[in-house]
DNA sequence: AGAAATTTGTCCGTATGTATC
DNA sequence: AGATACATACGGACAAATTTC
């Protein structure tokens, strides 16, 4: 059985019901997923696809995979967060929208929105700084 | 041949290469890349490896992939300005590095960055908004 | 108008290297 | 050392968009 995929592609399905799982609390924030290996018992999907849908779910920065550990589903905490002191380069904050994002999300501007940066490497130099922003309440 | 990858990974490499053939010129702006079949030949690589590469391109909006037409390299106007007007929701612009960018990126407050903004959708629905940024040159 | 060829998109299965626990 | 998990790479297959004949 080759790769039939009618409408949305394997691994956006996969993503979707991730999240899903995630946003209803079926995996609480913190907790790891499930590992690769089962996840495509699970969902009967090579480990490319589940990879695949794994990286859709980091983009946005709903989840965090740690090497050699796993991927956590983002602990959205969001009004704890007590830092070190030093701002960490990456991690949660919260902003008020600017008027394109406002436009965007269809809110009004000022509304606050959840903004998660990220800092991707390459041998320790900084190549791009990636700035995500969600709606606190999601409006699914 | 195996899939050994000491040092830089070969997608990289050959990200690179491309990088190099469009910044120089030997693929001018909006020029279509060769196919991906060819430059599985050209490179010895497998297709899979070639697309790799070419999303490392994309990334950086160095390069534009069209569904069934191929690969062009970027008009990269950067400089030249030339907006419609109204601002697409999704594209590059060039923004000052604010103190927190300029610190990662080890430059000066107020250097230009490419900020690339895409959009995150669901059923029309925004789900998330990622802004990149980038130096305007990579230090490879 | 329609069929074929081209090209990118997605998926599968497998194998090996590298990093962490 | 061993187990687990991610990163890279290969080759093959079908799907979908576009172009060409």
């Amino acid at each position: 059985m080759p790769a039939p995929h009618y409408g949305q592609p394997r691994y956006r399905v996969i993503a979707a019901e991730l999240r899903r799982r995630i946003e209803s609390g079926v995996i609480p924030p913190g907790a790891l997923l499930p590992a690769e290996s089962v996840l495509t018992v699970e969902f009967r999907a090579s480990r490319g696809t589940i990879r695949q849908a794994i990286a859709v779910l980091r983009e946005t920065a709903l989840v965090v995979t740690e090497h050699g550990r796993g991927t956590y589903a983002s602990p959205h905490p969001l009004g704890s967060r007590a830092t070190t002191g030093a701002r960490p380069e990456t991690g949660l904050r919260e902003v008020a929208a600017d008027p394109e994002l406002a436009a965007l999300f269809a809110v009004e501007v000022g509304t606050a929105l959840v903004e998660q940066q990220s800092i991707d490497r390459t041998n320790g130099v900084v190549e791009a700084v990636v700035r995500t922003y969600r709606l606190l309440r999601p409006n699914d």
